[in-house]
DNA sequence: AGCACGCCGACT
DNA sequence: GTCGGCGTGCTC
């Protein structure tokens, strides 16, 4: 024991903070730091508090995940401690503070990390936050006369609730011009200054007027009422927590009933919030305007990637006040900081833009069904087209024997259109079949085959709407030579093991150039073909050339070359695009919607009478498990889209495979069908939902380098699942897809269990070991929504 | 994630 | 002989 030890390092108190850093040990890397006794007033610091602390050279974020003595610094050199530096906006609820500790283990990432994606970057900085003086009331002196005695009478007249007030708003109740009044006040003691902090938002001309027409609040069906009131009651009294699967087709209404259990739970709570998310591409002007008009009355926040980092800031404070009651948003909304959850609602709960592609690669869905639990809420998850996960947890499609595994979620089924409205007739084109017919009638290697054409034309002449689904972006997606087999060069990109793009750009002198979806590299197009001198073919359509052969056609109808809208990430730059292509659309300025997944989701356009999917066969035979239900979820959301409300729609699916059982099902608006068919082949081959699996992805610019890393894994991996006789299936290493991008070569290792326990502890023994850490060269994944 | 320390090739 | 490559490890 140094006698001087304490002089510069001993505190009385010390925190542990998760810096918002990679840093991961095996006991979780938190740093200890030392509380200076001047940063504990007026309050002490606690756990769950926002703080900065320094870190090597830098100043660092963080969070307070424990508070107590010198038994915090652990074996760490106590000289070395350092003092937190600052105490920064206000701490995270014990709810939240408990659900980043879950997250982080159970995607085996950095508690930081999980923090640092927990609360908006804009919020963290305070982005349009400042200190705004206000006055208060003092005290007045006895012997005051002319205006400033007037002025005293005025402000004890005045309503006492009113104040603070800031110098504004003062002037103005009082009647006073300038501030010279004001300030003399101030200086007497009859006035007081106050600073208050306030979020300022710039260029906010109030909420957006109402274009959309009112929200009536409609009469319920007897299914809608039979779902709110059941989930009404299965959700009342002690145990409130429970997660609801509302299976419900499309135009069943299914927003009408969140909406009425939303207005319940807040009504039943008076200090309980709830929180909406909804998939990014679907947060537009008229879904927040619908929430917006309906609860007026309790405030409604919306967050999403449009808004501006101090409107985002100040939408953030709303919600923790309590001055917003209902929070609509994108994935990262889960974490709003409600100071109280009555429910939570999961829409479109299949929508794989819930699972965040980066560290840490949480599921919004199952983070909310988790922060539900610790808060004691229900959870709604709705869909027309329910996950398999979803569908297996509510019990439905079980076998007999998988029943002793308790159903964890309760299933309510919507299997009615409200207003009595028909799901569209569907017809399946064998495009083989139909592209000898285009051959025949001259037509040059169509992506619109004959009926698709002709339905087209008919539906744009009657003067109603059409959407054209083609998940494919770009002109084509095969530029090679044309003396095909005889030379076989084909344009691939030199950094990635995958195709070039050919995209069409007016502002280019060629009018065209490639690009590689995978690391976003351009190149020019070769005027001829660079190992033979042959010319070029330019196969495989994406939207632009379908694009491209629409406007004969509209010349044909007569209509304008902008009646058509392409909507995909090529032309969407900004949300704000996105929202005018649609609205443009809702409002009938755009007669035809073109466009890539980007458009199946969304609003309801009553115009559309007819959507036709140009190639149902995109993502059918991506090596990916979930191929197939990926694809029966986007032809039935995008032909969801036709025919609401009392006109009958129509949609066409062009396809290759037309016996397909996915295409089969979704034509035949029929999700029970494809899920059992889809859960034995899930259960055949032992893959999700049946098992739970994780996959690692090792990345390195050497390829003997990756190997080894990946087949070392394996090994031990394989090796401690014999060892704790943990029964995992470690497949691997497999080659992805595309097995280089941006010069880094990849491997895969997917880990299967029978729970996901047991998945987990794997990767938390590897983590221990110091074996496993998400890095730049290995990207954990728990629960992929996608192998490729 | 940064930023240091530390051991092997082409330069003055 | 040195300058510098990025591989490995620490940051309270």
């Amino acid at each position: 024991m140094t006698l001087f030890a304490g002089a510069n390092s001993a505190f009385a108190r010390y925190a542990l903070v998760a810096v918002e850093r990679g840093i991961e040990r095996e006991d979780g890397g938190e740093l200890s730091y030392g509380i200076p006794p001047a940063m504990e007033q007026p309050e002490a610091i606690g756990v769950g508090e926002r703080v900065e602390v320094p870190l090597g050279r830098k100043r660092v974020s963080g969070v307070v995940v424990s508070v107590g003595g010198s038994e915090l610094i652990g074996e760490f050199d106590p000289a070395k401690v350092r003092s937190i530096a600052a105490r920064t906006g206000a701490a995270l609820s014990p709810a939240l503070l408990e659900l980043a500790k879950w997250i982080a283990a159970y995607y085996v990432c950095p508690l930081g990390m999980v923090f640092a994606s927990m609360v908006p970057a804009a919020v963290k900085r305070e982005i349009g936050r400042a200190s705004q003086v206000v006055y208060a009331v003092g005290v007045f002196p006895p012997d005051l006369k002319g205006a400033l005695k007037k002025i005293c009478e005025h402000l004890a007249r005045a309503d006492p609730s009113v104040f603070p007030l800031p110098a504004a708003d003062l002037r103005a109740l009082l009647g006073e011009r300038t501030m010279r009044n004001i300030n003399r006040l101030v200086a007497i003691g009859a006035l007081r200054e106050e600073k208050r902090s306030v979020v300022r938002v710039r260029g906010d001309h109030g909420a957006a007027p109402a274009t959309f027409g009112a929200d009536r609040s409609v009469t319920l069906s007897a299914e809608q009422a039979a779902v709110v009131n059941g989930i009404t009651a299965d959700s009342a009294g002690e145990r409130r927590f429970g997660v609801h699967l509302v299976y419900g087709v499309t135009g069943s209404g299914k927003t009408e009933v969140y909406l009425r259990l939303i207005r319940e739970m807040l009504q039943r709570e008076s200090d309980a919030s709830v929180i909406v998310l909804v998939p990014e591409i679907s947060l537009t002007p008229q879904t927040s305007e619908r929430f917006a008009q309906r609860f007026a009355d309790l405030g409604v926040a919306v967050l999403h990637s449009g808004l501006s980092a101090s409107k985002r800031n100040s939408e953030w404070s709303r919600v923790a006040s309590g001055e917003a009651r209902v929070v609509v948003g994108a994935r990262s909304a889960i974490f709003a900081p409600v100071p109280k959850l009555g429910m939570v609602v999961v829409d479109e709960e299949h929508d794989t833009s819930y699972k965040q592609d980066q560290l840490p690669r949480y599921h919004a869905r199952d983070v909310a069904i988790k922060r539900a639990q610790l808060e004691g809420c229900p959870v709604l998850l709705g869909s027309a087209t329910p996950s398999l996960e979803s569908w297996f947890n509510a019990g439905a499609g079980r076998l007999e024997h998988e029943h002793h595994r308790k159903a964890r979620f309760r299933l309510w089924t919507l299997r009615q259109r409200v207003g009595g409205g028909k799901l569209p007739e569907v017809r399946i084109i064998d495009a083989y079949a139909e592209r000898a017919e285009a051959r025949e009638l001259g037509l040059r290697d169509p992506t619109l085959l004959p009926t698709l054409r002709r339905a087209l034309f008919a539906t744009l002449r009657a003067g109603s709407q059409a959407i054209l689904l083609l998940n494919r972006r770009g002109f084509a997606t095969f530029v090679g030579c044309a003396g095909g087999q005889q030379c076989g060069w084909v344009m691939t990109c030199d950094r990635c093991d995958a195709r070039m793009i050919l995209h069409r750009n007016a502002s280019l002198r060629s009018g065209e150039l490639l690009r590689c979806h995978h690391c976003l590299s351009e190149s020019v197009v070769p005027r001829v073909c660079p190992a033979c001198s042959r010319g070029l073919v330019r196969l495989g359509a994406g939207t632009q050339r379908v694009e491209e052969e629409l406007q004969p056609l509209l010349t044909e109808l007569q209509l304008p070359p902008d009646a058509i809208a392409r909507v995909d990430r090529d032309t969407m730059r900004t949300a704000r695009d996105y929202f005018t292509a649609l609205g443009d659309f809702a409002q009938g300025k755009t007669r035809l919607l073109l466009g890539t997944q980007m458009i199946a989701k969304g609003l309801d356009f009553p115009g559309v009478r007819l959507v036709g999917v140009i190639s149902a066969d995109t993502g059918l035979h991506l090596p990916d498990f979930r191929a197939s239900e990926r694809t029966f979820q986007l032809i039935s959301q995008v032909a969801g889209r036709a025919g609401r409300a009392d006109a009958a729609g129509e949609v066409i699916i062009q396809t290759m495979e037309p016996g397909n059982p996915a295409i089969l099902h979704a034509a035949a608006h029929d999700y029970e069908g494809f899920a059992s068919e889809e859960m034995a082949v899930r259960r055949a081959f032992r893959l999700p939902p049946v098992t739970r699996m994780a996959r690692l992805m090792c990345r390195d610019e050497k390829l003997p380098a990756v190997r080894e890393r990946a087949a070392w894994l394996v090994e031990w991996l394989r090796s401690w699942s014999n060892a704790h006789r943990a029964g995992l299936l470690v497949r691997g290493p497999v080659e992805p897809p595309v097995a280089r991008i941006a010069d880094q070569f990849r491997l895969g290792i997917e880990i299967v269990g029978e729970s996901a326990g047991l998945v987990q502890q794997c990767l938390l023994a590897a983590r221990a070991e110091g074996l496993l850490k998400s890095d730049a060269r290995t990207a954990i994944d728990v629960d992929p929504v996608s192998l490729l």
